[in-house]
DNA sequence: TATTGTTATACTCTATAACTATA
DNA sequence: TATAGTTATAGAGTATAACAATA
């Protein structure tokens, strides 16, 4: 593949939008296969290194805190998450992971990571460092 | 940013999914924009180049046919969309963009290529290149 | 008063199962 | 029988508005 055509602008924009199609069919498919839905693996993701209150994770997420409580209502019944008292402030909650959470989210993150650099079988090792540094510099602007 | 360091693969895989949450937002932000979910903006994306019939938006979509049913519904009740028996087959439908769900995908898509070009602002034209070469060789996979 | 969180309500999105109509 | 599509139903996810408790 050459270098000395001039990037077409809307061919970039569709590869990378495509590209996210195809991860987000992956994180689709790895959530779907452990029995729950993105936004709850999302959530299992926060925290596996976090112990947010629920504004917090309404924050993390993008969401209503409203929208958090019925996530971590419908998580906790499946004995994902449970909420616990804030030690600080008494209107405050730490949202932690449970033991079986904590299965789910390690073994989830396994297959996606497996999955998605397995959508770089194609790349060489240069390469991959070369997406790498890409894609870091567009996610530091 | 130097190249001599082998790639970490988990770096890699975590950088492609933030990547990917990233122009997700700036899809669910136009979308929103134009008071649609993404579903109807993708939805409205693929009736930009086709007028097909229910069973084939579920495919594309990957969605039952019944989600597709209960998605034109509401699209064809805000005036994006409309349903037209098919000349050949007593029971199929085609599904057609109104000149209003066209203005609204037009305008929607260049929204959607000026931001998401956006994010590419801090690379240089050689990078871009490079990007698009490396994402096409990854989709081609 | 401000902040943290929940609840009530309404809507979209989704799948499954049962159905109608046409091929 | 098989296919194209709809409808009934149920549940998840989401936002807005109103609320309770604590700071």
């Amino acid at each position: 593949m050459t270098d000395i055509l001039p990037a077409d602008d809307r061919a970039l924009v569709d590869a990378l939008v495509q590209l996210t199609f195809a991860i987000q069919a992956v994180l689709q498919r790895v959530a779907a296969a452990h029995d729950v839905s993105m936004i709850q693996l999302r959530l299992l993701g926060i925290l596996r290194d976090h112990e947010p209150g629920m504004r917090e994770l309404a924050r993390y997420l993008n969401l209503d805190k409203s929208s958090v409580s019925g996530l971590v209502d419908r998580a906790e019944q499946r004995g994902l998450m449970r909420r616990e008292p804030s030690p600080d402030d008494g209107r405050a909650l730490r949202v932690v992971a449970t033991p079986l959470g904590r299965e789910l989210i390690e073994a989830g993150a396994a297959e996606i990571e497996r999955e998605v650099f397995g959508l770089t079988a194609g790349l060489s090792e240069a390469d991959r460092r070369q997406l790498l540094t890409l894609i870091v510099r567009i996610l530091a602007g």
